[in-house]
DNA sequence: TAGTGTGAATTGCTTCACAGCA
DNA sequence: TGCTGTGAAGCAATTCACACTA
C-alpha cells in the first residue's frame, strides 16, 4: 500500500504492535488499566473547557457529558489515580488537572523529533497542543534535498543522515515517523539504536520494534475503514427499517 | 455468514463519544466483535506483503507475527468472517483479502469530503491509501480566502460557505474534519445537517454528535500523551532497576 | 502431519447500586 | 442532601488447548 504519508490515529485500540498496551509487564507497576489511561487525555481536554470558565469545581455527571464517557465509568477512572473528588460538591478542576498530568508525566520534559516533513511532518511541527502539554521538538529530519536547510516553526530541517547525532545531541526520548511506508521500518530501526524510548509511527504499515521501545500506530486508512464499517451497518440498516427494496 | 455487509462491535474501546462504538443498538446485528474490527484493517495491510511476494497461503503464525497479534487472537478473528482456511496448510491470501474488504464495506464506492485545508487537510488529500480502499475524495473545503480556489491533488478547494451544497452535490458519506478545534463543533453540526453519515475528528476536542451518525476522533495530543505515559512507566523502570539513585 | 476452528477458561473492562462522607 | 468511591455483578475480549480435517 502506499507511500504517502500520513495519518492519524487510534483509539479503541487493541495491542496489535502497534497501539494499546498490552499487559506487558512494567506497566503494572501502578495498576491503571490500559483503557483507563487511554481516556485520561480526553477528560485533560475536557477539563480545559472548565477551566477557561473559571469553573472550580465539577461534578462526575458534568465532566463526564462533556468527556462523552458515563459518570460511573468517569470515577472508577479517577479512583485509579487516588482520587481526590469532594462528596457532595464534586472534584476540584485545577487538582485533577495536576493530578492527570503528573500521573500521564505530563510535568516531566519530553523531547521529540520529527521524521519526515512532508505534509503530515509540518502539520505535526505546527501542532500548538504540543508545547501546552510539555512536549518540546528538539529536531526535525528529511532525506529531501528540497526540504532539508528549510525553516519550519522556528527550526531548521536538517538532513536525515543526521538523525544519529541529532538525537544524541538533545537527548531527545519519543519521535514521530512520519515518512512513506517503504522508508519507516529502515528508520526505525535507526531511531531506537540511537535509544529512543518511543515512536508515533504515522506511516501505513506494521513495525517489528523491540518490546523495550514503545509504540503506538496513527493511521488514517485504518480509522477510515473502521468508520466505514460502522456508517456502512447504519447504512443498511436504514435500508431495511425504510424502504424494503430487496 | 455469508455475505457481508457489516458489522459491529463492541467493546474494547472507550466510547468517549469519539472512537469506539458502545454498544448502541445496530452495530449488534451480526455479532463481530468491536476489537476485532479494529483489526481487520491492520490483517488487511499485513496481507498485502504477502500478496506483494505473491505467496499464495498464509499459515496464522506468519500472518499474526506481521500483523503483531498472537495467532490464536489471529484466528478467532477471522473465523468470525466465517473462515475459509484449509487445515493443515492455511489461509489464500486472496481470498482473505476479499473477505475482509467485504466485511469492511471496503467493495462500495466511498465519497469523502476533506473540511479544512491546513497541512494536516492536504496531507489527507495526498494520502494515496485512499484509492485502493474504495474512498475517493468528492471535495474539499476551507474558509481561508487564499487557500480557496487552489488546486490540490486534481481538486479545487471550494469556500466553506458551500459545504451543504458540495455534500450534496455529491452524496458525500464520510467527512474528514481537520479544523482548528474551535471551528470544529460548528461544522461539526453543518456535516450532520447535510446527511453525512461518519465523520472522522482530528480537532483536538470533544464533538457533541447526534448517535445516528458515526464518530471517530484522531488526535495526535492524545496519542502522545498515552505514548508518554507508557515510555515513562518504562524510564522509572529502568531507574529503578539500574542505578539506584535516590 | 501441520494448521484451522472453536468450546471452555481466564482475564480485564464496564456497569450497577449503594454505603459513606462533606 | 448530593455526590464521591468502590465492592460486586455482568459482559466482552483474550488465551488456552485440543478435536478435527485436508
Amino acid at each position: 500500500m502506499s507511500q504517502p504519508e500520513y495519518a492519524e490515529l487510534p483509539a479503541v485500540d487493541t495491542h496489535p504492535h502497534g497501539n494499546a498496551a498490552d499487559g506487558s509487564g512494567i506497566d503494572e507497576i501502578r495498576g491503571i488499566p490500559d483503557a483507563t489511561v487511554a481516556r485520561l487525555p480526553v477528560y485533560l481536554q475536557a477539563l480545559g473547557t472548565f477551566a477557561a470558565t473559571d469553573t472550580e469545581t465539577v461534578s462526575s455527571e458534568d465532566l463526564a457529558e462533556l468527556a462523552g464517557v458515563g459518570a460511573a465509568k468517569l470515577r472508577k477512572d479517577l479512583s485509579y489515580l487516588g482520587s481526590y473528588g469532594t462528596r457532595g460538591v464534586g472534584y476540584s478542576v485545577a487538582r485533577l488537572v495536576t493530578q492527570i498530568s503528573e500521573t500521564l508525566g505530563l510535568t516531566l520534559d519530553w523531547r521529540v523529533v520529527i521524521v519526515g516533513m512532508g505534509h503530515l511532518g509540518r502539520a505535526l511541527a505546527g501542532y500548538s497542543g504540543f508545547v501546552t502539554r510539555g512536549f518540546s521538538v528538539v529536531g526535525m529530519f528529511d532525506v529531501d534535498e528540497s526540504v532539508v536547510g528549510r525553516r519550519v516553526g522556528g527550526q531548521t530541517v536538517r538532513d536525515a543522515a543526521e538523525l544519529e547525532a541529532g538525537i544524541g545531541e538533545t537527548s531527545a526520548q519519543l519521535a514521530l515517523l512520519a515518512v512513506p511506508a517503504d522508508a519507516a521500518q529502515g528508520l526505525a530501526d535507526r531511531l531506537v539504536a540511537s535509544g529512543i524510548h518511543g515512536i508515533l509511527n504515522f506511516a501505513p504499515c506494521v513495525l517489528q520494534i523491540p518490546a523495550h521501545v514503545q509504540l503506538r500506530r496513527v493511521d488514517l486508512a485504518t480509522e477510515l475503514q473502521i468508520l466505514a464499517f460502522h456508517a456502512g451497518r447504519r447504512e443498511a440498516a436504514d435500508l431495511l427499517a425504510g424502504k424494503v427494496s430487496s
